[in-house]
DNA sequence: ATGGCAGAACACTTCTGA
């Protein structure tokens, strides 16, 4: 099984990246995030005739999330509250960046990690609170699927081989220390990165900054990840990021990444 | 230290992204 994720950073601009990039490359599922549109306005139908089933979670303008699957996905969840309850999830669930869902046995989840903005800001503060609320979500989730795959833009760099310049953005969002901690004690609840099973020098990168030809140099970040609870991180074959549809006209700033099972 | 680019919307300017 072939499960991609992708920041597609508008799902209506890059509709035509999306459809021809699963006619080649056919993941049984594929997790989408900033597709920046409401429900209702959803494109749906490119992908109803590619044969996917369609499970959506969006707003307006911003963030965004939707899971693909060719087969069909049952217990379809948005949100933190349906395993948190609504007085934890609180205001948390209002943008959207999460939704999950069970394929065989397998609990599949689509997360937008919050950007964070800057270090100490308001937006900052922000995502370190949603860390938390993600790792109480997947302690519960855990429990009941002991098969998981969790991925998703998580905004956070894991180590220093995964962006081209440590030292200069050593105070970046998606660097800092507690950022770094709160995705410790994420893997910390039985997940491993999948892309580290196979590869293990730096230099490999899922986003690029549109600015400053950041992509023709490799100026890039990893912050799109899986993981993977032991069971299945056991069976993965192969992790990889192809940058094909980042060489594009009018490429979204991420590059699919994609586990196989 | 700043800007550089891209997308969306109560749109020609502002917010957000990382």
């Amino acid at each position: 099984m072939k499960i991609a994720t992708w920041n597609v950073n508008s799902i209506r601009t890059r509709i035509e990246h999306v459809t021809s990039w699963l006619q080649t490359n056919s993941p049984d599922v594929i997790c989408l995030q900033e597709t920046k549109v409401t429900d209702k306005d959803f494109p749906l139908e490119p992908f109803i005739n590619l044969g996917y089933n369609c499970y959506i979670s969006g707003q307006k303008s911003y963030n965004g999330v939707a899971i693909l699957s060719r087969s069909p996905l049952t217990q379809i969840t948005t949100g933190f509250a349906p395993l948190l309850g609504e007085e934890t999830a609180g205001i948390f669930d209002e943008q959207k960046r999460l939704i999950a869902g069970i394929i065989d046995d397998i609990c599949i989840i689509c997360v937008y990690v919050p950007n964070g903005s800057e270090v100490g800001s308001e937006k900052y503060d922000y995502k370190l609170k949603w860390l938390k609320l993600l790792q109480e979500y997947l302690k519960i989730a855990l429990d009941k699927s002991p098969k998981l795959c969790i991925c998703g833009d998580f905004n956070i760099v894991p180590d220093d081989r995964d962006i081209h310049n440590p030292k200069a953005n050593a105070n970046s969002v998606g660097l800092s220390v507690p950022e770094r901690l709160a995705l410790t004690e994420i893997i910390e609840l039985g997940l491993n990165d999948p892309f580290r099973k196979f590869t293990s020098e730096g230099g490999h990168y899922s986003w690029w900054d549109y600015r400053a030809a950041a992509f023709p140099r490799n100026n890039g970040w990893r912050i799109d990840h899986h993981y993977l609870s032991f069971p299945l991180y056991e069976q993965a074959k192969n992790c990889t990021i192809d940058i094909a549809p980042r060489k594009l006209i009018k490429p979204s700033d991420h590059a699919p990444v994609i586990v196989e099972i």
